[in-house]
DNA sequence: GGTGTCGTCAACCATTTGGTTGAGGGATTG
DNA sequence: CAATCCCTCAACCAAATGGTTGACGACACC
């Protein structure tokens, strides 16, 4: 159903965060709005690298952008996070202890018992 | 301290589960071990690209292969994903109801008030 | 030993990514 | 109006992605 919009958007999204600069502009925006310019400074890049940056984010709708004026202002926009929660979400008892479904597996029949 | 490594491994995580073909893949691995050509099957690619794609997963650390004669055995590895998910975790006060640090975000002088 | 199956290696290709520089458009301010 | 600041658009570039085909190596089986 929603399948198939949901796999483009967990696209988008994941590709977002896997990018250091990309992470470390959102973990500044979870402090705040902030201006292209303003985003640019900490990173050794030209404001316009920036803004690319930021059209990937918008486009994973991460980031929204209100402009006043020809001051642009940034902002945090976690929800579509939730997405990408929830795919992993899916996996987490892989790792926190309780193998249920990994016990399963270990029974069946292994290719190579090695 | 262990930033570096942190911020690339969680480049590789999330790159590795950006991509609609490679969730697949690790879906049908979390229902058990699979051979590459049985993994290659369902998508309509050639066993080749799905090579690939196991290639990423395992750059991710996603991904073990166990090799026994020409038999591979692909199996999930998911404990990376921990490290992404408490990446998210950081952010998910932002959509979960609970914004207190938010509201501690909101009491600070803000750039531009508008 | 020959044949077939499984998987990777290597080359190739089109597209995307992540960065640069330079030009320019739109507000604000002098 | 002119100058300046903020940001985007456009072109360009090297490298990575996501796919293809073809050849080959290693086992398994007859």
């Amino acid at each position: 159903m929603t399948r198939k919009v949901e796999e483009g958007l967990l696209d988008e999204v994941f590709h977002a965060l896997a990018n250091t600069t990309r992470r470390a502009l959102l973990r500044r925006l979870a402090e705040g709005p902030a201006r292209v310019t303003e985003l640019a400074e900490p990173h050794g890049m030209s404001v316009n690298a920036i803004s690319k940056h930021l059209f990937v984010l918008e486009r994973a709708g991460l980031l929204r952008r209100s402009r006043k004026g020809h001051i642009q202002s940034c902002l945090l926009e976690a929800a579509p996070m939730a997405t990408a929660d929830e795919w992993i979400a899916g996996y987490r008892h892989f790792w926190n202890g309780k193998f249920d479904r990994l016990a399963d597996f270990m029974e069946r029949p292994k290719v190579r018992k090695e």
